[in-house]
DNA sequence: CTTGAAATTTGACAAATGTCAAATAATTTA
DNA sequence: TAAATTATTTGACATTTGTCAAATTTCAAG
């Protein structure tokens, strides 16, 4: 249909393209996040620091997934989280107030960022589940099972943050079995 | 408005009230959750159980908040988790498919469920972040800071598994200051 | 109000994981 | 390609947390 077309370039018309290198940071914490990020390709990662300068990776967002500082984006408020291109990556993005008039002028699109939430939200449960019954090589081995390619991909060091173990554990761990 | 009024009262038809007693269980490990729970009183416990009989505290949901086992209720597969009223407990029920429909038939019905999934995926994160950065001492400050209430309503081995802990540690943070 | 069951506390010890330091390996960039 | 940086591995040891058992306290049902 010719309207839904129209609907359909309008949402595409919102979204800009980023091209980073390694390691850039896209988002201080302190900052309000404004944006949110579908990768095309490379790897962004949202983590933390705390006051001593250890980093806790919250999420790790790979090609064809949206992400973004997600409390700081949603509710407009200051960034505990930073957000970091691991890799060389490209991404489209869309500011706060673009992203929430998408629900009201494209048909269909509030329903399907609704099952997206409930995707996430259930990724999440899940990775709690993970931290309050396993312990570290049980962590490891799930991650194993279900993304084999972030741990060949991504530096140990990443990795044994977003597992909420210390790198050296990590290492051991691999060596082990 | 009179169609408002009249949908609002097909919502309110949908639901059922269910009164519990202690510890009695809604839900079955292993069976499909057909319900989304609305607590008026008491205290519904979502948690999960390993092959040695140990239990993890998935989720609490006190008064005035929704519950279910989500993912086995949105995805309509076996749950993992079980569901049991702590205290003795008055709660709305729903089933999933009389859920869904009420995207399509309550005009706003869509975006309240939206904000509210947003919201429950941020908590989601907050505890995410919670297990990776902090260690038991922290997490237990940390719930006495956000929801005193629970710690002091529910038993200690409750809140001990909701923090990831054993009850004897739980107990020892408490004893020390 | 009493009694039996459940929850909590405590001690002793074991296991898991973290920390620090140093050596080695891998990777990036000039 | 070489130098410099960064990542990984390893050892020694400290700390945290778990486990098991027993004593004590609390609480709910009769």
């Amino acid at each position: 249909m010719v309207a839904d077309e129209a609907a359909l370039d309008e949402f595409c018309q919102k979204f800009r393209l980023k091209k980073t290198g390694r390691n850039e940071i896209l988002l201080q914490a302190g900052d309000v996040c404004p944006y949110i990020y579908f990768v095309n390709s490379g790897c962004l990662r949202v983590y933390m620091m705390d006051v001593n300068g250890k980093e806790s990776t919250r999420f790790l967002i790979t090609e064809g997934r949206f992400g973004t500082a997600f409390p700081s984006f949603t509710l407009q408020e200051p960034s505990l989280a930073y957000i970091q291109s691991i890799e060389p990556t490209e991404a489209l993005y869309i500011n706060h107030h673009d992203f929430r008039e998408l629900l009201d002028t494209i048909p269909g699109w509030e329903r399907v960022y609704l099952i997206s939430l409930e995707r996430d939200y259930i990724a999440s449960i899940k990775r709690i589940e993970s931290l309050i019954t396993m312990d570290a090589t049980q962590r490891y081995r799930h991650l194993m099972d279900t993304n084999p390619e972030i741990i060949r991909r991504l530096p140990n060091k990443i990795i044994a943050d977003y597992l909420g173990i210390s790198q050296e554990t990590l290492s051991r761990l691999k060596s082990k079995k």
